[in-house]
DNA sequence: CGAGGTATTGACGGCTCTCAAGTCTGGTGG
DNA sequence: CCACCAGACTTGAGAGCCGTCAATACCTCG
């Protein structure tokens, strides 16, 4: 999927070099402001970053671990909106409150930066303005695939996932998942016992090969990718 | 649900015509510009306003009638990702090109607005800076809302859509409906039996009355809201 | 080695889709 | 004004996919 791309581009994990659609300069000029007025801090496993509802304090980029931004409906199901992986930045809305929560998935460390210095920096530097709004329009387009994924057939959302996963991490063949089979669930709108058949499934047709249950192997990405959007 | 008020507002309601918030409000200055720039073009029923990975050149504001955005899946499937009534921005996105397709639902105009004119003036101006994130970020709030409906049941996804539908149209009880039951079901991720049928229990419940098939009364938001997030 | 959380596997049921009639509605032309 | 037609909508019967409930296996950490 093309958004993964331009999201860890756009945000140049300091490992990854950027390319990138959008002007060269000015997604890393702002993004150097975004780090140099972020703090590093440490999260455990589980750890609430921010909840539902809370006022929007700060912004988030992953240095390393993972995290999860999640609504709980009056239900009590729990739908998972996105997974954080390192370079990526959550948190960015525009109203003055969060309207969901966010978590750890493990021990992690987050870089966290003010809003208001953020806004305020944008009102005299139009490419940390041209940032946020990148950030946004990104955020908006994953989110856009991310619906596309909930309203098809079961194997064909974690095939999707298995492969979004793959791109967004080491690109390898070899995938270590950071989260649970209940966060994959509720990322992927089904339960766990789906997402546990449909993985022996696609083991079973050869498509992957599931060594230990954080682990998988793409062992046919064509076979996968048949099942893609 | 909050976004749509905030947008409603943002871009000035039909009910108070558009050319009223030229007037000289500081705050509103941002739109103002938006509309100036903006050329009032015709649509037809089912005409194309643009095609997915096409050129995004220019960005539209509903003026009358509504519009459709959608994708058309691999398997030949449609999800509708939107629908936009009168006074609503759509095809804000940050990279060069289109990633959906749009569509006036039935005779429309719209206010066409060259995409390179507004980031051209988010240079200088920074409150035109701030009105592109702000419309991208509520872009946003409704795509997360949307998700959330699509992993819920077919009744509670229609009632939503109902009471969503009444908020954003006169807020009254009587809903007169722009789009054909294939465009709900493809906005719902449901088939236009399963809407028919859904429809009708409602109607059953006595929770809305189906005077029409494009004219629905809601005669007990209470039972609706009772199947709401 | 034991315990508790996590993951897998199985049986069954329900919700929604599919396929297939019917019915209604809105627009057109006589 | 009315009859007619095509598309849209409704209703029904049956099947399939996924959820639920339950039991078992696994893995990690004390």
């Amino acid at each position: 999927m093309l958004m993964q791309n331009a999201q860890t581009i756009s945000l140049s994990h300091p490992a990854k070099p950027l390319r990138q659609w959008t002007a060269p300069d000015s997604g890393r000029s702002g993004l150097s402001a975004f780090e140099a007025l972020g703090v590093p801090v440490s999260y455990t496993r589980n750890e609430e970053i921010f909840g539902d509802g809370e006022p929007a304090e700060y912004v988030y980029q992953v240095v390393s671990g993972a995290a999860r931004t999640y609504k709980v409906l009056n239900d009590g199901r729990r739908q998972i909106g996105a997974f954080y992986l390192p370079g990526e930045v959550f948190g960015l809305g525009v109203g003055d409150a969060h309207h969901y929560s966010a978590e750890a998935i493990g021990k992690s460390s987050l870089l966290v930066v003010k809003r208001s210095a953020l806004i305020a920096l944008a009102e005299t530097d139009h490419k940390v303005a041209h940032l946020l709004w990148t950030l946004t329009a990104q955020e908006l387009q994953r989110v856009q695939e991310h619906m596309l994924l909930l309203i098809r057939s079961a194997q064909e959302r974690v095939a999707c996932f298995l492969l979004e996963m793959a791109e967004r991490m080491a690109e390898a063949d070899v995938i270590d998942l950071p989260m649970s089979r209940q966060d994959i669930a509720d990322y992927l709108g089904l339960t766990i016992e789906t997402i546990s058949r449909t993985l022996t499934q696609l083991e079973t047709a050869a498509a992957i090969s599931v060594p230990t249950c954080r682990r998988i192997v793409l062992t046919n990405r064509k076979a996968l990718k048949r099942l893609h959007a």
